[in-house]
DNA sequence: CGCCTATTTGAAAACCGTCAAAGTATGTGG
DNA sequence: CCACATACTTTGACGGTTTTCAAATAGGCG
């Protein structure tokens, strides 16, 4: 009964979605299973690199934090994405924790045995060089924003880049925003007023709903040029 | 007399070094040359995907403007080193332009070309995930630096990164410098000043000299917990 | 020697973070 | 069902870090 749950979450997933049934067996047979609640730590950022995680149910954050503790939100992940694959790869500790935003499942595959399955199944890897290579691009994206763009433009941006993810709704508070775009909660609180006043975006708590996305598209792109 | 060039650059990448020669012919038969005069651009972002290129001499930066047109430094790479790959891989155009700093020649191969070599030898996708992977973790550091960091950790950071990659001498301008820092050239030129009389570095036109890494790393922990 | 680029310095101001305090949803336990 | 605790949101004032602008100096290459 578990296992059957276990390859229906390794078929929904982009990198093991081209896998016959006989694979997904095999992979399913040496991925182990975890709950946990909301807010737990599933690993830190240091730890050995144990296994890898794919998310079969909830969400989670990677978070780093800087020398004087400030959190920073390097992503976040839901069902059917991958976690903690950069440390399994190197043979390094994690880069980064990761923490559960709501009650998560997720199934784990320990390093070894995800390293001997990928020698024999070369196309997977074909999958994860494209994961890969999205993520990076992300973060240097990313990197290029928090570099050279003001506070409004990086905000504009992550809500852009989130709701091209997920959707308009975006389900997050002021301060998990203000961690992603590496400012404070209330400087985030401050745009966000500025927003709903001009009728771009609604929100309730720990909600935001972006009405205008045509208008946080120009504020993303900067003042008018002068 | 070409070709046995060509095959001694792809010898000496980290990605390739394990091929025998008959790979290595292959490989070295399906790229190209090319060389550029200092400053030229290779690519720019935002072009089609045509090829992926390896570096045989030289040093290449890659950039991205700001809105505002403000340079941000994503990488720097030297003699066996790929750059261009994530385009390639997910066919979609460059994330960033790619610019000479010094005469450079490198090796092309074409999208179509590497992709189908790749699928004839599974275990060089594994060198690239490997190569990915510890990008993918550099700029998720940055990104952290640069959310969360005062400008001088910033650039202490910046400066010890690079140190651990080429050593202690720095053939960078303050402007680099501070391009890389997600700062001005000001800033750093200050910042540089006082580190220079705390006899933490020595520096003349274009170059820096680390003679004390230790109290440079002490700086890029922040100050003194209070 | 002259030009171009890199480095330097100073002053003013903007942006944004910090601190403090209070109001407002949401859920929990009694 | 209400009271309370908790976390999220809001607002204001202040100040520091860093950028911006301007102008001058100095090093290296042709």
């Amino acid at each position: 009964m578990q296992d059957i749950k276990k390859t229906g979450v390794l078929k929904g997933t982009f990198i093991f979605s081209s896998l016959n049934d006989a694979e997904i067996d095999e992979l399913a047979g040496l991925s182990f299973e975890r709950t946990f609640a909301a807010n737990e730590f599933i690993f830190h950022e240091g730890d050995a690199p144990d296994s890898l995680y794919i998310i079969a149910q909830g969400q989670v954050k990677v978070v780093k934090y800087s020398s004087q503790g400030k959190e920073f939100i390097v992503a976040f992940f839901s069902s059917g994405e991958m976690f903690g694959e950069v440390a399994v790869f190197q043979n390094r500790h994690y880069p980064a924790s990761v923490q559960t935003a709501t009650e998560t499942r997720v199934l784990g595959i320990r390093r070894r045995d995800f390293l001997s399955f990928l020698a024999d199944h070369p196309e997977i890897s074909l999958k994860i060089i494209n994961v890969l290579s999205g993520r990076l691009r992300d973060a240097q994206n990313r990197l290029r924003d928090l570099a050279g763009e003001r506070v409004e433009q990086r905000l504009a941006r992550t809500m852009l880049m989130l709701s091209a993810r997920i959707g308009s709704a975006l389900p997050f508070t002021r301060q998990e925003l203000a961690d992603m775009s590496g400012t404070t909660t209330e400087t985030a609180i401050r745009f966000m007023a500025n927003l709903k006043e001009r009728g771009v975006i609604r929100s309730t708590r720990g909600k935001i709903i972006i009405l205008d996305e045509v208008k946080l598209k120009l504020l993303s792109e900067g003042p008018p040029q002068v």
